[in-house]
DNA sequence: TCTCAAAGTTCCATTATCTGGAACTGAATT
DNA sequence: AATTCAGTTCCAGATAATGGAACTTTGAGA
């Protein structure tokens, strides 16, 4: 994807790093040939480059030797993300949300030019989170990622969205900038935006805009669901509920952290 | 705590990672100064590796500077989580044992000395899964951990008892070896393990053990709550569910892995 | 069973990176 | 204005990473 801006390679720890990505993204446990193949290092170094990650914890191996992401990462991750302010903060606003519509409420941060899931709130029938948290989309066809960008100022907007370029993951995938933009300036107008299977056909969501005092968050939370049940005129209404659940969020952010910012 | 061998503090990447550990496992953000005072690196030293860790995205900083945890960890382990193909065929029985009770769910693996908890199934009140997600506690004193050592070998088993010391946690504690290896003895022969507040005070668990056909995987299932709730006889109660829920597994397990292992 | 090729592991002189003391900047306090 | 404290930068020296090659193990085929 464009805009993330990937870390330099060079240094020992960018070098773990792109390795632990390479494996922790695989799908697959890999054989030590296999990230070989991968990657650009000389069987020796690869080899302690991995020694050194399965000694940290951070990558382990199966029976058969293969390599897949060690459990140090799941410790860590789910302490911050339990400690983690802003979620904190904007889950029972989440949780008033998905009881309100009855439908799956998302929480999700701006980052370059991706949105990253944060959290995610869903009906009874499913208790299925986590699996899309942490998971990174792309800003310009979701409604979270929608409704972030339109808290930009113009300039930093016009920046990110030259840095695009534009996928056709669907056939309702914004495919410019001028599309986008107007998109965009529509959402700002409002106060949410709308995501009529932009990303994924078959679904939809309304989205409404986070921003803190000082620009420090730029996030959004929208309500999702399947097109066949969240129709134009459901969405309609859902809008007035997202935005007064991002409207409550920003109020918290601000009162707990506008005394000291 | 004892037995789980903590990695060497030697070398570049177990440095950082000692410092990631400290910031990411902190309950606050953490200024440049508290870090410098916790670590026992020279101020240079330590400001160059806070700042390899935030341009890989392990942490990040706040408007003040205080470092916190990256979101990139977020992005790994959630994806390795989602992946994880053990608690994947686990994750129905778990749902399952979970509508049976109506109380929560656990599923751990051992790892060494302690068990860390893959998943967690919660009734319809909290969907709060993730807080205790990835987090470590001593095998000795939870039930998910004295079921999974359950399935250890006499020599293995008594290996790991020598390295323990054991913590008071609550009165209900093992204190002794001996307690210890009769409640795991005891244990072999029910097929399944109490745990009466010896962790957690008012917290009582029923725990099965799982393990694969070459040991690979040595883990446990339990149904957790409060004393008052699951007194003796309801746990009485649950203990065939349990079973019944690690041997669902425990035979899944088998058919996926074994093929291959 | 033996042989060969591929996969995985270890070694060590070379080289790149990290180290850490010290000097520097900038902001807050007196 | 002077002083202190927090944070940042610098560079010669120490340390750890590199990578080519040799070595061991595994497994497929004859």
């Amino acid at each position: 994807m464009a805009g993330a801006g990937r870390t330099r390679d060079t240094g020992t720890l960018g070098k773990l790093m792109t390795l632990l990505d390479m494996v922790a993204l695989s799908d697959d446990a890999m054989r030590f040939t296999d990230i070989l193949a991968r990657s650009d290092q000389p069987r020796g170094t690869l080899h302690r480059q991995l020694t050194h990650l399965v000694e940290e914890g951070l990558l382990e191996t199966d029976r058969e030797g293969r390599y897949l992401t060690g459990i140090r990462l799941l410790h860590l991750a789910s302490h911050s993300w339990a400690r983690n302010q802003f979620r904190n903060l904007a889950e029972p606003h989440l949780r008033r949300l998905q009881e309100q519509t009855g439908e799956t409420v998302h929480l999700g941060v701006l980052r370059g030019a991706e949105v990253i899931y944060l959290d995610k709130v869903e009906g009874r029938q499913s208790v299925r989170m986590y699996s899309q948290i942490g998971n990174a989309s792309p800003a310009y066809c979701t409604g979270v990622g929608k409704a972030a960008l339109s808290t930009l100022d113009d300039l930093s907007l016009q920046r990110l969205v030259d840095t695009l370029d534009f996928h056709p993951f669907t056939e309702h995938t914004h495919l410019s900038a001028a599309s986008l933009l107007a998109d965009i300036a529509a959402t700002r107008l409002r106060g949410h935006t709308f995501d009529h299977e932009e990303h994924e056909r078959g679904i939809c969501c309304v989205a409404a805009p986070i921003r803190s005092a000082d620009h420090d968050v730029l996030a959004g939370v929208s309500v999702t669901g399947p097109a066949y049940r969240l129709t134009a005129e459901r969405l309609e209404e859902c809008a007035p509920l997202v935005r007064a659940a991002a409207a409550a969020i920003t109020v918290d952010l601000r009162a707990r952290l506008g005394p000291r910012g």
